[in-house]
DNA sequence: CCCCCCCC
């Protein structure tokens, strides 16, 4: 017969149909046949990549995803389309009622096999083994069920206090419906012990990052905990943990990449561990420069990118304190080719002392919006000048080839008009009330957010004839056999056509006229407006069908209201700034996050 | 339970 390693028998059964408590389930290895594999499109701003990867034992499939950091088995095409391999580390998710297995670890056996017999789909099971829910939809009166209910893996067990063995979790597996957890953790970015003091009380904290393979969580701990802990937990060290309260991590606050984060309590255990050779060092999420326009103000991120230029060290005087603080300005570029400028502060700008045209890789840079975007460093970001990781290799190879030579953009002007306030879900207004408030009635324009569905599309004028050139825009008027452009100063041979959109716009409270540019009329009709000019003067009709198919759709705003003059009349213009489509996964995780969050909740 | 992180 054949050579093949067994697939192990009945295992995505198992999996589907398995309880919480069930605990030898994590203590298989199973061997699966790997029918296929795709990359998950990221459903907002940058993330890592996701796969998703369909199991086989030969009876039956299952879905399931890669934790991000197995990506490389796919990236570095280590699998193909009917690969055996075995498991070595899952867990199995609850993910909108449904069980989803998760593969932490995964050694390839066979990379090309031909499938094994007839697998076939299982029914969808739910938390306690039964039949899955139907499906959630978002609205103002569906059912509420958990968003994400994890059952962790057992990786590995460790002798515990008192003998007893104690369960080694992922960081990636924990969670507020997991109690009894051990995580084997290093400690990075270990603070410095701070007080505060307001109207809620005074206290001391401290904060570390915890980190495993699986991935990392903050983690913090207040006052008693503190005497307890800080002298114990030292930056760089392994330690087991456990019996730490996981909450929900406000994402405001949050440069790690994780959902949760921990209190140390006082009761909180905390052993050093001296097996520590499977466990990471630093952990980075790094996105490109060029994406920095798709993250929000305020936000966190980590870059990596060559010191393409260093200024002196200034000062600046605080509005808020008037202390009289110390920076220095980075500028970095990377091979998106943008540059950004990355402001370091106090000590770290003094003691700058880099010539020869460094890679520094940033964890947890602040984002800002000066001159488009810019960045920053605060207390809890780190930086890492000429780091050995694969990233800052490639990138030393590609600043001596090529890129030192190279012009960058800036985000100057790249991000949309209106200053680029984005879209915050806890800010819509509704139509009503932006009207009774008079938003955009006095000397300044007001931003606002919004949430509303088109009713109707001026279907007869939706474009104009624009300068082709990057970054013009201006209309341009046909003369004889070609099309000027007085800003230019140029002609061309055809004009690109720019949308120019007004819409109605409906929500629950009333309706407003929006006006939208190129980029919201690409959003709405999802073609350019070349091609849609092309249509209309083709084929009438598809062209209303294709005006037709946006009716109905809703979408998230953000606007931009401003005075305006016009033939002696004064009235407010609603522009739209920033238009992103709806997505139930995210509209229903912020509902999700509010139930965990809100005291009342509870 | 913090959550300030600066300026142009």
């Amino acid at each position: 017969m054949s050579d093949l390693p067994q697939l192990t028998a009945g295992i995505c059964t198992r999996i589907n149909d398995n309880v919480r408590e069930d605990d030898q389930l994590f203590n298989i290895q199973p061997t699966v046949q790997l029918l296929s594999f795709k990359k998950i499109p990221p459903t907002s701003g940058p993330t890592q990549d996701r796969y998703r990867v369909i199991v086989s034992d030969g009876e039956h499939f299952l879905q399931s995803m890669l934790a991000t950091q197995m990506n490389y088995i796919v990236e570095e095409d280590q699998i193909a389309k009917g690969t055996i391999a075995t498991i070595e580390k899952f867990s199995v998710n609850l993910v909108q009622g449904k069980r989803l297995l998760i593969i932490l670890a995964l050694k390839v056996l066979v990379k090309h096999a031909e499938k094994i017999g007839s697998p076939k789909a299982l029914q969808p099971r739910g938390e306690d083994g039964a039949p899955a829910s139907a499906p959630v939809t978002p609205g103002p009166s569906t059912s509420t069920t958990p968003a994400a209910a994890a059952v962790p893996a057992r990786q590995q067990t460790q002798a515990g206090r008192g003998g007893r063995a104690a369960a080694v979790y992922p960081i990636e597996s924990l969670s507020p419906y997991q109690t009894h957890w051990t995580i084997k953790a290093r400690v990075t970015n270990k603070s410095d012990i701070r007080t505060w003091s307001n109207q809620r009380g005074e206290g001391k904290l401290f904060s570390v990052t915890l980190m495993d393979e699986s991935g990392e969580i903050r983690a913090t701990a207040f006052n008693a905990a503190v005497d307890e802990l800080y002298d114990r937990l030292q930056d760089g060290k392994v330690y087991l943990i456990s019996k730490a309260k996981v909450n929900l991590a406000k994402k405001k606050f949050s440069n790690v990449n994780n959902e949760y984060e921990l209190t140390f309590e006082r009761s909180t255990e905390v052993e050093e561990c001296h097996d520590a050779t499977d466990v990471p060092t630093v952990k980075f999420n790094f996105i490109n420069i060029s994406s920095l326009q798709d993250v929000a103000k305020d936000s966190t991120c980590d870059v990596i990118g060559v010191v393409k230029d260093v200024s002196e060290l200034s000062s600046i005087t605080s509005k808020a304190t008037s202390k009289v603080i110390p920076k220095r300005e980075l500028t970095i570029v990377d091979r998106s080719g943008y540059s950004v400028r990355m402001t370091l502060w106090g000590k770290q700008a003094e003691q700058y002392d880099e010539n020869d045209h460094p890679v520094i890789a940033f964890k947890g840079a602040k984002v800002g919006d000066f001159q488009g975007r810019s960045l920053s460093m605060m207390s809890s970001s780190t930086m890492h000048v000429n780091p050995d990781i694969p990233e800052a290799h490639a990138l030393r190879g590609w600043y001596d080839a090529a890129g030192a030579d190279q012009q960058f953009q800036s985000h100057t002007g790249t991000m949309v008009s209106g200053g680029g306030i984005t879209f915050d879900r806890a800010e819509i207004r509704n139509l009503n009330d932006v009207k009774v408030s008079e938003l955009g009635m006095f000397d300044k324009p007001d931003n606002f957010c919004a949430r509303a569905t088109i009713m109707h599309i001026k279907s007869d004028n939706i474009s104009y004839p624009a300068c082709p050139t990057t970054g013009c825009g201006k209309k341009v008027l046909q003369m004889g056999e070609s099309w000027r452009c007085e800003k230019c100063d140029k002609s061309f041979p055809k004009p690109e056509h720019r949308y120019m959109v007004a819409m109605a716009v409906s929500d629950y409270s009333g309706q407003a006229w929006f006006q939208g540019f190129n980029d919201v009329g690409q959003t709405v009709f999802g073609m350019t407006a070349d091609e849609l000019v092309e249509i209309k003067d083709r084929e009438e009709l598809q062209y209303n069908t294709v005006i037709n198919a946006s009716i109905g759709k809703t979408f998230n705003f953000t606007c931009r209201a401003k005075q305006d003059t016009y033939n002696d009349q004064t009235r407010v213009r609603y522009g739209i700034s920033r238009i992103l489509p709806l997505s139930y996964r995210e509209e229903a995780k912020y509902l999700a996050d509010l139930l965990l969050t809100s005291d009342w909740a509870r």
